[in-house]
DNA sequence: CTACGATCTAGAGCAAGGTCTAGATCAAGT
DNA sequence: ACTTGATCTAGACCTTGCTCTAGATCGTAG
């Protein structure tokens, strides 16, 4: 039952990167910092097979760096994963912690947004009027 | 009238810096990559004399380079502004595209908000009842 | 007059987060 | 077998956006 990631078919690191919008380095460089949680199969060859598991996880790691989780909060999560049962207090810390600064960003956005949007609305009503208003021309 | 600017009272780069939340260091740099419409009073002693306009400007800045501006297009819309009259139409683009950026940031932090969320449900349902189940330990 | 903190300039340094290179190897099509 | 394209490793390099340093000067409070 826990084995769920043998059974899929394996993934060469190009797939991973069409799969998660990674790059092939990016793949390599987070594997390097240890952003994996197991170490990654090779083949025979010695290319990187990636299971299915492997492929949501990254999943993850693209969400939560998306929103602006930094390498190292990333590769703490990463590490209690790895260590298995018992630290889920402190993981559920480290991710509410960052849903507060998702959140505090989402706000602050927001607002930029409205000082933005009011300010193109300025502009394009001067344009549509045709005439210089004392906007930002700072023509003394 | 259009001198509404040379009435305030001149601040200090430490003052500046205070109500911009822009480090003195950063309004140097700011202006040496010509982010500023016009060139800062000084001093006869040489230090910086900013307009409250100036600090206008400055919260215009913090407030598109908040919301991810890089600082080359804030300095293209600097020139554009510097030029003055004229180029209104490359202005709104300018913005409204950024706004359109701005947006989607916005989307995908909500989504990324909602993914995040429900993983801490997941770990804090969890906690609740204290065992360990299939979660994100890859323990094969 | 003397301190002391704030500012000045030029330029070096830094942190984050990858990206890119070189030179070799692997794998698949013809 | 040959060619072509994907992958491999190690490590150098890059970009962005500041930050910090050094050594000098300004200006204000005592």
């Amino acid at each position: 039952m826990t084995t769920a990631e043998t059974h899929g078919k394996a993934l060469s690191i190009g797939e991973v990167s069409e799969r998660t919008g990674l790059s092939v380095h990016a793949l390599r460089f987070y594997e390097r910092e240890g952003l994996l949680i197991g170490p990654v199969h090779r083949t025979p060859g010695g290319r990187r097979q990636y299971t299915p598991s492997n492929v949501d996880w990254l999943q993850i790691c693209v969400k939560l760096r998306e929103s602006g989780m930094p390498l190292s909060d990333l590769k703490r999560f990463t590490e209690l994963v790895r260590q298995g049962p018992g630290n889920e207090a402190e993981r559920l810390r480290l991710l509410d912690d960052h849903r507060q600064r998702v959140d505090a960003q989402i706000q602050a956005l927001e607002e930029c947004r409205s000082v933005i949007a009011w300010k193109v609305d300025v502009y394009a009503e001067h344009l549509a009027r045709g005439e210089a208003g004392g906007l930002w021309d700072p023509t003394p």
